[in-house]
DNA sequence: TTATAATCGTGACAAATGTCAAGACCTGTT
DNA sequence: AACAGGTCTTGACATTTGTCACGATTATAA
């Protein structure tokens, strides 16, 4: 399943296959099932994944035990919890499985591998780092410019098998607001 | 004062003295006046800015014409308008003095020359684009987490200097809530 | 100096959202 | 069939925050 990978850099930067064959060589591919965790807050965080198929959860719980989706993460995306994976500290995240996954995994040891000995990937990885900082600047503006009912109606624009593939109460906690006030904001 | 640049970015990567002649040269002072501005909305983003010193706000302009602060920039930050400067587009935010400020200005073909050019420079990009991708992710989980009151209190302790050299409506911008609300927190 | 514009705090009220409680509905298990 | 657990909606009420209005104070410019 490393052709999924290919694809996706390559909609990047085009690579050889001797290139790629190196690139791969960093990456092993496991599966979890839904329930399962990548990540539990407080372990170590050995891998970033790429995501080949599935449906993940990135969930933050505050000191009253009250939890926060930072993300949902599909297919063809990258997650972690990134800070934690570049710092090498502890999980203030969690990363769980919502469907059965199947993943690409790969270590801060093989990102730098990657960095030192492929110059293309350095290139993808300048460009994707660039493009999600980019993308979570826009991430933040939208949230201070909007009010709930906007971000529901844009989340149910861009994403719409969300509202069947999970509960409402993971929308509403991803959205920001309570599930009744989203059960209000549907209706 | 390429010597703050130099320093600046020594915190992450030691240079040869060649090394920093062939990037400074990617590099141009320039100095501005109080309520000047470096970027307006619907122009061309011509520059990324690394600030000398001063001070500056970085805006977004809704639709109904009320103001967000998305940043203040100080000394040693590089801002811009990202996304319009990298996906060579207009501008949709605006980057205004709020004091007299020095920066120093590079195009989006100086970076990628020096991405091409300066292998040190390469690696010192990647590490700040992930670096500001992290920071990104941290803010927006924040502000997903906390209420106007935290937000308020964290801000104090961590940019103390803040509130007497900006007015307290550009405060409650940046924080996300109207100057009438701050004014109630902070008493 | 004087005049003008910004800035700041505060009261009164409206609007948005959270919290708590109750009940309906669905699903899977025994 | 009966039950338990999870999900979703809705009402009632409390809390937070926004909006509008006013006046006092402080900067800025003519």
């Amino acid at each position: 399943m490393q052709e999924k990978l290919r694809e996706h850099i390559e909609k990047i930067i085009k690579l050889t296959d001797e290139e790629f064959s190196f690139i791969s060589q960093h990456f092993i591919t496991k599966k979890f099932k839904k329930h399962q965790f990548l990540i539990q807050e407080g372990d170590d965080v050995k891998y970033a994944y790429f995501i080949i198929s599935g449906l993940l959860k990135l969930v933050y719980t505050d000191e009253s035990l009250k939890q926060h989706i930072a993300s949902f993460a599909m297919e063809d995306w990258w997650e972690s919890d990134y800070y934690a994976f570049f710092t090498q500290t502890k999980a203030t995240m969690s990363l769980e499985c919502l469907e059965d996954t199947e993943v690409l995994c790969f270590t801060l040891d093989d990102y730098k591998d990657l960095c030192d000995n492929s110059p293309k990937m350095l290139r993808f990885l300048l460009e994707k780092a660039n493009f999600g900082f980019l993308a979570s600047q826009r991430r933040i503006l939208y949230w201070m410019t909007s009010n709930p009912k906007e971000r529901y109606e844009q989340l149910l624009k861009q994403y719409p098998s969300l509202f069947q593939r999970v509960p409402k109460s993971l929308i509403a906690s991803y959205l920001g607001v309570s599930r009744e006030t989203l059960s209000r904001l549907s209706s």
